[in-house]
DNA sequence: TTGAAAGCGCTAACAT
DNA sequence: ATGTTAGCGCTTTCAA
């Protein structure tokens, strides 16, 4: 294995001192270093390709640099078929947390946990772990662990009550994009508006949203909401579909497959509307969609987690950032 | 903040020495140590809620016990549908990697990458990781910086080509779960034996495998192979698969599909052999598979490394594993 | 079997 | 603007 070099050799090598070398290291300290300086040493850093010893940095700062990361992985078979489940989403969210926290100077640490496999003591962890994000998980059960543990946590998820939460947490408010498009709609003289998705009981919050906002532009009618569990369901409503001016769908998945069915059939598709712009969907896709063009929640997370690392006096008060949905309007009838 | 306890306060609240307490808490070192005096600080341990500064140590053992875990995220759009691939396979693989990882004292660091996203210097750094693993990848766009950094690598793929790969890797053997199916087909006297996937040119080697074994046992017919896409491709072979006793399937989810649509269409399918004992499906599914009850791979994977991380001299010889598939029998019709 | 002490590489307080 | 130095908490060598 080769030797590292440590910040002694590079001291040696450009003539000046540990001290200055560490503190040309560190943006925040670099100010204090003559820029020729500066520019000396790097040229040191890029010779003898030095890389900190971040071992020893932690152990002097008394941070760990790590944020953890808990996913719940729910392992029952979901009330409705698989085909319906949203794509590489959290995929997505786990690599812009990754982009993030390398932002902030932080690693990230995974750990999945699920009703029969929870989270071990190691993540609670002071001497492994500077603070925690729990990704799609807005219950209860870790309150106490937490507590005692004294370490920051963020909540991060699509489908936390954003009314009611009393924690810090970064959520989102599908209500401007739903009214975007749903004006969009009424803009085009569309009347006849559907909704389809899996039954609203699993995921009533946004479905409601929908529902009073059409019943406040005066375009609600229940006869037109459908509630399908898998493909063989969803077929079955085309025809019925197929007499709309436009569908909200209850994600991107459900969206495309009714595209493609559409597709299949040869029939004019009415406009639809996915959820979520899924990142698997963007490209290619012949419907439009409820969410963000970039996906601003990781990043957030990890901004507001490193703020509650820096801040512990902040620590008491409850903060969150709530990120409005826009209309990713890709498909106009009208243009 | 809480202040965490160290060794030092241990060792006053003990009674013992610092390196004492030390040697207790480690399994590697804890036979130096008196049985009762173990004990006892043990109990302190407890007491104090002490946890170890893993900072600390990992500067004085000058190991940084993380291991980098490269996972390949395809970004384009694959040549077959959504509805065809794989379900939670790779979650999985994370999640055991992760729990091997912990058993073998090692903290897990995911770092995902693509094409136009490569992997950061930063992954390579002898400061930030002890070893390697490459996960559903078996490219050479590293290989130079990999050998640069002199960090220990292992490669983890089901399609590794187990025949010429030149690294440290763990691969799959399909043959043997293929062997035991047909075997178990000819021993039902059924003859006419089947194949339905995506186009075979995306997975050749399993198919090829499958071909080879059916000729042996003389009970290959090419024109029970079929190839499709997407779901409306597979929906219009259900007629011909029906006249099947037995279809091979490229993956679970296809083995899904196909049991979905004969349900629906009410006729009585042929045995169904899906492929990999998706996690997603093992519980429920009305169609057997070849793969591994568990899914032994992660910690080989992981255990591999660990050995080449501890054996620096052990490093320039090519060290692999490969895994033999099993014949997972869910459904017997004969029985 | 246990203890004393050096030192891993870095940061930060203090000195110049 | 730069240098000197203490010490973070641990492991390990050496001594008892």
């Amino acid at each position: 294995m080769k030797q590292q070099h440590s910040m002694k050799k590079l001291a040696e090598y450009t003539g000046y001192s540990i001290a200055s070398i560490s503190r040309a290291l560190d943006p925040k300290r670099a100010h204090m270093v003559k820029e020729s300086t500066r520019k000396k040493i790097a040229q040191a850093v890029r010779e003898l390709k030095f890389s900190v010893n971040v071992s020893a940095r932690r152990l002097k700062i008394q941070r760990t640099e790590v944020i953890s990361v808990a996913i719940l992985r729910s392992e029952f078979r979901q009330s409705f078929s698989h085909e319906f489940s949203p794509l590489a989403v959290k995929a997505d969210d786990i690599q812009l947390l990754e982009i993030a926290a390398k932002k902030y100077g932080y690693d990230l640490k995974l750990e999945f946990f699920s009703e029969s496999y929870p989270l071990s003591a190691q993540f609670f962890d002071h001497n492994r772990t500077d603070g925690i994000i729990f990704l799609a998980y807005c219950g209860h059960d870790y309150d106490n662990i937490l507590t005692a543990s004294g370490l920051p946590t963020v909540f991060m998820s699509r489908y936390i009550n954003t009314a009611t939460e009393q924690r810090h947490f970064v959520g989102l408010n599908r209500e401007p994009g739903f009214r975007q498009a749903v004006e969009s709609l009424a803009a085009q003289q569309m009347k006849k508006i559907g909704w389809i998705g899996i039954p609203r009981s699993n995921m009533s919050v946004k479905d409601r949203i929908l529902e009073t906002l059409l019943r406040e532009y005066e375009l609600f009618n229940e006869a037109r909401f459908y509630e399908v569990e898998n493909y063989y369901q969803l077929r079955e409503k085309i025809p019925f579909l197929a007499k709309l001016d436009a569908v909200f769908c209850g994600n991107d998945t459900i969206a495309d497959w009714i595209a493609r069915e559409f597709r299949y059939c040869k029939i004019t598709p009415p406009l639809l509307i996915g959820y979520d712009n899924d990142p698997g969907f963007r490209e290619q896709a012949d419907f439009n969609s409820i969410g963000h063009s970039g996906n601003p929640m990781p990043e957030l997370a990890v901004k507001m987690l490193d703020h509650l690392i820096c801040n512990p006096e902040k620590r008491s008060k409850h903060i969150f950032k709530i990120v409005d949905c826009e209309y990713i309007e890709r498909v106009n009838p009208q243009k």
